[in-house]
RNA sequence: GGGCGUGUAGUUCAGUGGUAGAACGCUACGUUGACAUCGUAGAGGUCAUAAGUUCAAUUCUUAUCACGCCCA
């Protein structure tokens, strides 16, 4: 007879459609009124399934469609954000390649262009996701920009500024000067960088005298309002006070004394640039400096710098700067240096700091409730290393930025009188209204606010007004707070923490109850993937040409905590072997026509194999359970695969060959329902984790039927252990021994596993005796032994060995080469011996036997007995070979 | 500079205060009626280094080294 082999693909494809048309992702309303919820970490709108999204979501899966087949109702929320900067730039360079620019086009046309995106080919990853195997209740997918998620961005911007949690302020912000927006301290990287130090001479006013200074950015000379020195630096105590002149620029400033110089960096005396430096800002604040802009939005020189310097590019007038300082004699050197450099990680190019007005979120105030939920343990994270992480970053939270200066997004719900008054409100009316309240002859119109929030501001209110906030909907009753948050720990700070004040704040509810952080994806080398490198593993590659389960295997079986995941296709090979071997077994039960007609009554199981295959399952299925439910996939899957390949695959289905065989109906009819049986729990354990192929198995094998549901709606697998069952699991245990060291024997012999032995007794009421008699029908099929003889025959072909601590005589048809044996069993000896006087240093010492615990020194003790035993048994089947 | 993490078989990783495990790879043999995307057997480890705590340390503590990440 011959199978098909398994398709991967064209049976995926298949399921998946199944699956949604028959709504098995939607909640359904549970007997215990438990519910299971998770959000979906919103993949951007722009977004294309990467192996991350690929990790995140099989771990997501797991725990959906496991905690669905416990019972509960459950909830995977699914949607995507906006993206505000990264979808402007999609359809702003669509737009050019037609020739249209975004600036002719005007505000509401170009939003418009960008809904016919979203439309058109906005979220593919959702598609992508589906292939994946995803269970999201796809009915309910969300968009961050769609009217009601909309509406609650508005009303908590309202509510946050009547609290006064959102002000706006003139503050220094990161400035991206290519993309023209302001951007959040978060998306700003810091990067090595080789750069130049420049060594400036500022000569002091009055005097010969001149202050070397040393600078990375001489361009802002042309912004310096002072030149600091560290109080306790002797070389310059003096100068403190006195006016130097800024070369080129030739303006005066002062020479102060600030802590912020640090003696032991460059020259020691550095320029202060008030205005595009953090840290000359909060200079100039406790000096009380004049602060000068030199940049256009740009990042060319504007109007307060040196006239033939003006327009040019901040990179073009810092070259031409070094050449008139050069040319003037002011330049004393220049080193070569590393350091860091601010870029932006959308644009990549380098920020800019830049005083600007911005909308800020009062984020001190609205990080201390989440502190306390997640020291609390109200919230908790796993692994709890992470909390660590969090703590470290919300202690000291600076105010967040949460305006940008882009189209594509929230537009900020305030509006703005001719005299520069603010009314916030969730809707132009109430603008109105508020302003005539303020100024009844209003006569002129209000004008919207520009700046639209940053996307993490919307995704913040993700869990809550997904499910319908602030509307009070059954959906936020029956799935607020979420079960459990799955996300990597790169956006912990963005989306995490931002998620944790917004929801505490306004629910009064923490969003999830635990946060499940797992690590990146690397390539095989452990390197990070990027496009860049071109070590990119394309998950839909994998997908194609390994089929999802695989893929999902993989992933779910290297996730283990607190290490990154190193994915090679060596590894999804092998996963994919395993599920064909999956395939194959089922095809062994096919062929034996085993089917399952009805349920099975465990109390009329007699085999002993039945009852050792099933408790070998009750072992599994609960470690599995208990390993899911801990979070440590990597385990289950493990626990799984062992059970599968190694007991269900290696022992239990060779044992059933010569039952099948065998004339005994009874044994045959009760071995093909319970190896079925037992097959279809494999496909239950198995599902969360190869979810397409294990519901395309039990489809095929007709297993709707007995259990009257489709295996993503059938319930989890809860069998209990029965005592009878695992007095039998130690038997076959044994049996299983007894087979591999006959096999081994043979092997070291070099004897083809053709040639089947006889085997001999020593003790007739010994254990291994017993055990023999009762299945010697296994023993004899499995372990290819002939028969048992009756008297020990002392041929040149047979060998004793040891077994269940008994000896075992093996005869063989051919001679044998006893001498390698015999060198072999004295190695053994050696080695056993070894044991022995360790064994006994270590009983002899009173401190150990009086310190260590009882079982501890008991179980020494058994076992320097039973290698006593050994060693005298190993010695005399020594002796006996001639 | 501050913080976090990692170092266990050739590789990727589990694990444990008291005999070191798995997968993949490797070696030998094998096509027996599920499966060569396979079977059987096997080799392979001073658990990074050093000191300390302990009757006992791969495991706990400290230091060092190496690597990675985050923050400044």
């Amino acid at each position: 007879m011959e199978f098909t082999k398994y398709n991967h693909i064209k049976e995926e494809r298949k399921i998946s459609n199944f699956w949604i048309k028959n709504g098995c992702f939607k909640p359904i309303k549970s007997k215990s009124n438990k519910k299971f919820s998770i959000v979906i970490p919103p993949p951007n709108v722009t977004g294309r399934l990467h192996m991350g999204h690929a990790l995140n979501n099989s771990l997501q899966d797991v725990l959906v469609r496991f905690n669905r087949m416990k019972g509960l109702e459950t909830l995977w929320q699914p949607g995507t954000d906006h993206a505000g900067i990264a979808t402007q730039a999609v359809v702003e360079n669509n737009l050019i390649k037609q020739g249209i620019k975004k600036n002719d086009l005007g505000r509401e046309k170009f939003i418009k262009k960008v809904w016919e995106w979203k439309n058109e080919s906005g979220g593919i990853i959702l598609d992508q996701l589906k292939k994946l195997g995803c269970s999201c209740d796809w009915s309910r997918t969300r968009f961050t920009m769609d009217k009601d998620l909309s509406r609650a961005v508005t009303k908590v911007f309202v509510d946050l500024y009547n609290s006064k949690l959102i002000y706006k302020d003139k503050k220094l912000v990161n400035w991206d000067t290519q993309l023209q927006t302001a951007i959040s301290d978060l998306e700003v990287i810091q990067k090595d960088v080789q750069s130049q130090l420049y060594y400036i001479d500022y000569p002091i006013e009055n005097s010969d005298q001149k202050i070397t200074i040393a600078t990375t950015r001489p361009e802002t000379m042309m912004g310096d309002t002072a030149v600091a020195v560290n109080p306790k630096d002797e070389r310059y105590i003096n100068l403190v006070g006195k006016n130097v002149l800024i070369p080129i620029v030739n303006r005066k400033i002062k020479i102060i004394s600030d802590r912020y110089a640090d003696p032991d960096q460059g020259s020691g005396a550095v320029k202060i640039t008030p205005a595009h430096d953090f840290n000359d800002y909060e200079v100039s604040k406790r000096n009380k400096l004049e602060i000068i802009n030199i940049f256009e939005k740009n990042g060319r020189i504007n109007q307060n710098g040196i006239k033939e310097f003006q327009g040019l590019d901040r990179f073009e007038a810092r070259k031409l700067l070094i050449i008139k300082l050069k040319e003037k004699g002011n330049l004393v050197k220049i080193e070569n240096i590393k350091n860091k450099v601010p870029y932006g990680d959308r644009s990549n190019s380098i920020i800019e700091p830049l005083l600007t007005e911005q909308w800020f979120v009062d984020a001190k105030k609205l990080s201390k409730k989440p502190i306390k939920i997640v020291k609390d343990g109200k919230t908790s994270f796993f692994p709890i290393t992470w909390s660590k992480t969090f703590f470290q970053w919300m202690n000291d939270i600076e105010p967040w930025c949460i305006s940008r200066q882009i189209w594509w997004g929230h537009r900020i719900p305030a509006w703005y009188d001719d005299n520069g008054n603010i009314y916030v409100a969730e809707n132009q009316k109430d603008a109105i209204s508020l302003a005539k309240k303020k100024n009844k002859n209003l006569k002129f119109k209000l004008r919207q606010e520009t700046d639209v929030l940053d996307t993490w501001f919307s995704s913040a209110l993700w869990p809550f007004a997904t499910l319908g906030w602030p509307n009070k909907t059954k959906e936020l009753a029956n799935f607020y707070p979420t079960s459990v948050l799955v996300t990597g720990f790169d956006i912990i700070f963005f989306w995490v923490a931002r998620m944790l004040m917004m929801g505490n704040y306004f629910n009064k509810l923490t969003p999830f109850r635990k946060v499940y952080v797992h690590a990146l994806v690397r390539d095989e080398r452990g390197q990070k993937m990027s496009k860049s490198k071109g070590n990119v593993i394309d998950p839909l590659e994998l997908i194609n040409e390994y089929g999802a389960d695989s893929l999902r295997f993989t992933l779910i079986s290297m996730a283990s905590p607190g290490r990154d995941v190193k994915l090679s296709k060596a590894r999804v090979t092998g996963n994919r072997n395993f599920i064909t071997k999956i395939w194959s077994a089922n095809n062994f039960l096919k062929l034996n026509k085993c089917k399952l007609n009805k349920k099975i009554n465990l109390n009329s199981i007699q085999l002993s194999i039945n009852h050792w295959i099933y408790s070998e399952y009750v072992k599994t299925q609960r470690l599995v359970t208990k390993s899911i439910e801990n979070f440590r996939f990597d385990e289950a899957a493990k626990y799984i695969y062992q059970f599968v390949w190694h007991s269900y695959c290696d022992w239990y289905l060779e044992f059933l060959k010569p039952i099948f065989n065998s004339k005994n109906k009874g044994q045959v009819k009760e071995a093909k329902a319970f190896s079925t049986f037992m097959m279809a729990n494999i496909l239950k354990i198995l599902h969360p984790f190869i979810p397409f192929f294990t519901e395309n198995l039990w489809s095929i094998n007709g297993y709707k039927k007995v259990f009257k549901n489709y295996l993503i709606s059938s319930s989890w697998p809860e069998y209990k252990k029965i005592n009878k069952f695992s007095k039998k699991q130690n038997e076959i245990n044994d049996l299983i021994e007894v087979i591999s060291a006959i096999r081994s024997t043979k092997a070291e012999l070099k004897i083809t596993p053709k040639l089947n032995c006889n085997i001999f007794f020593y003790e007739n009421s010994g254990k291994l005796k017993k055990l023999v008699d009762k299945n010697l029908n296994l023993i004899k099929h499995v372990g290819r032994v002939n028969s048992i003889l009756k008297t020990k025959s002392k041929n040149r072909n047979s060998l004793d060995i040891l077994v269940l601590k008994e000896k075992l005589s093996l005869n063989f048809n051919e001679d044998i080469n006893l001498a390698s044996q015999k060198e072999r069993i004295l190695q053994k000896i050696d080695a056993i011996n070894k044991q022995i006087s360790a064994l006994n240093i270590k009983l002899k010492n009173k401190a150990y036997v009086t310190n260590a615990p009882k079982e501890i020194v008991q179980n020494d003790k058994n076992l320097f007995k039973e290698l006593t035993i050994e060693d005298e048994k190993l010695r005399s089947i020594v002796s006996s070979i001639i």
